[in-house]
DNA sequence: TATCAAATCGAAAACGTTTTCGGTATTTCG
DNA sequence: CGAAATACCGAAAACGTTTTCGATTTGATA
């Protein structure tokens, strides 16, 4: 029992391939009898058209490919889902890679997507990236490319981001409007963009409040993790045991913090007010419970998509396609780790 | 600037296509000097071949289907990198595609993946899934085909589990160790193989220890869900006031009791212990720290794509393939939420 | 009846690769 | 020197589809 074609329809029915092929596209050219014949025939071999021939004919797969730095991270498995289901809302299927945070892997998953023909590539860059030239390459080959979250200022493609210096200097505002404010920020790597932009958000705030500005209350994440976030807790409080507040670049982070200081017996926030970003789900159900910035992933992923899906059509129709950024929103979502000093 | 092909090699060059293709593929029927001009040519063209018309040509697009429940969620997103890990590096990639607990949905993308002509098929089932058919038509097309997790225990193929009647036996009998008796059930779906295995678990533990059984202390959970998990809490101590141990049929479901036993000051585990399973990443931040049963998920994915390539690779030549099923370890880990009775 | 339009069909090229098989040209050896 | 072995190359088919363009037939109209 093979696969059944085209060319096995049409001998069968005593026809021509191309009217076959007519036939089952509806062309207009195509008496009612042979359509009738020749679907009614296709239905019952279970013809189902051989997508790579088509792929080779068309050029094109039906396929986008998707490069995320951790596929286990609650922002980024929300966006995963936001991506595949509104890419097979409109037929097309994602391969999925995950960078690791490393530039180099990175680059070799943008060689292979590349290679694989897929119709465009949406990305969330590793945090090492600070070199473009795999990024320039998918432009050069006009290959349809969205970057979402972690992204490249430079290069000229559509983009879909949150306003991460507004939500940091929100996120900060709300610690010193409840009354803290020797504010610690733990923040993200050097390199990624909106690492930097929630670092300038978080000195905003306080210059907004004319709170100096201390380097010293400023700890560098290297790989944002969940036992960095206990290291720098434990860190702050041998350099600086009268902070009031920290501000932590995720909430994997600030769940750290949080459970640093439970098993040290730090009252939060009585003695020191924990506020992270990104609003993972885990932050909803600890004790005390982690206020936060929430950002709309799922959302992102739709979004990223549909702008994809865009330029891709434009692609397809050869018809100029000016990229575009779009910006969701964020909100502060206040929790117990932060309530009202008295 | 185009993309550079076999022809336009051959031509630049004087040569035939296929001594082209030959040479890039290191035959022995082709001289040094040929090789050389080709490869460096190639190289100078920035050739790739063009993965459509190999894919037409060989009948492989080293590219396989993956479909699960949920994406979002600490044990399947682990899954899906072990996958997509172990898939690259063996020169696969994944598409990936969520059920979202969907019979249809499920159906359909089976008939998409194969009309995809996808390379093989990994599969975790829907908690609706009682009809087999769709997998059926995969074993008959004789697509490489691996289930993990939640299978169908009646369909021929390879499969990667753990063995849930034992783990929950144990998960149980850890409860009954440390001196808790009467134990509540939260128990999965009844369709799904895993919760069934649990349920059973949770049973011969009881009875092992000669507890009678009291089919009153099961919930049945519809979505297993984190407001399922509180509202079973609520009803629970409704009807049982003086249950002593709750055994859920996940972490997330069990965070849920948690929650609101935390929001309504019901010590744990002094009034009442709870376990849950598979081991999600904020179990081991929540207050109390919860115990569960560790479910090894990223080696789970490993496993699964390695069958998977065992049995692609048989189709490939055409070698038998006999399915094997791979039963991997779990076991418990006691934390704080079921510290023993005093 | 001659003419023209409409309806219906098919030949063939094209997509780019892989692989079989046979054909030269060159070398080796008796 | 002739025959056999070896080295190197290319023609062509095949994978299965889509689409252009021209051919044929039919029916309608003047």
């Amino acid at each position: 029992m093979k696969e059944a074609t085209l060319k096995e329809i049409a001998e069968k029915l005593g026809i021509s391939i191309t009217t076959v092929s007519k036939a089952l596209k509806d062309y207009p050219d195509v008496s009612l009898k042979t359509k009738d014949a020749v679907i009614s025939l296709a239905k019952k071999l279970n013809y189902s058209p051989n997508s790579f021939a088509v792929n080779l004919r068309t050029k094109e797969s039906k396929t986008i490919g998707l490069i995320i730095p951790e596929i286990v991270h609650h922002f980024f498995s929300n966006v995963i889902n936001g991506i595949v289901a509104e890419a097979e809302k409109n037929g097309y299927l994602v391969i999925i890679l995950q960078s690791n945070e490393s530039l180099e892997l990175e680059k070799k998953q943008v060689a292979l997507l590349i290679n694989k023909r897929v119709d465009g590539i949406i990305i969330s860059l590793s945090n090492e990236s600070n070199d473009d030239s795999h990024l320039k390459e998918i432009i050069a080959r006009k290959i349809p490319f969205v970057q979402f979250d972690k992204i490249a200022k430079l290069i000229h493609s559509s983009k879909v981001v949150i306003n991460d210096q507004i939500a940091a200097r929100n996120a900060v505002q709300h610690l010193i409007d409840n009354g803290y404010r020797k504010i610690a920020h733990i923040r993200g790597p050097l390199n990624p963009q909106n690492a930097i932009d929630r670092f300038i958000g978080y000195k905003k705030a306080l210059e907004m409040n004319n709170i100096p500005f201390d380097a010293s209350l400023v700890y560098t994440c290297e790989k944002v993790t969940f036992q960095e976030g206990i290291d720098f807790a434990k860190q702050i409080m041998a350099d600086h045991s009268d902070v009031e507040g920290i501000f932590a670049i995720t909430d994997l982070v600030a769940v750290g913090v949080l459970s640093y200081f439970n098993d040290i017996g730090i009252k939060i926030p009585e003695q020191v007010a924990v506020i992270g970003f990104s609003n993972w789900f885990m932050s909803q159900v600890l004790t005390p419970k982690l206020s936060t910035v929430d950002q709309p992933s799922h959302e992102m992923g739709v979004t990223s998509f549909k702008l994809l899906l865009e330029e891709m059509n434009c692609h397809k129709k050869e018809i100029h396609f000016t990229p575009r950024t779009i910006e969701l929103e964020t909100k502060v979502i206040a929790r117990e780790s932060t309530f009202k000093k008295k």
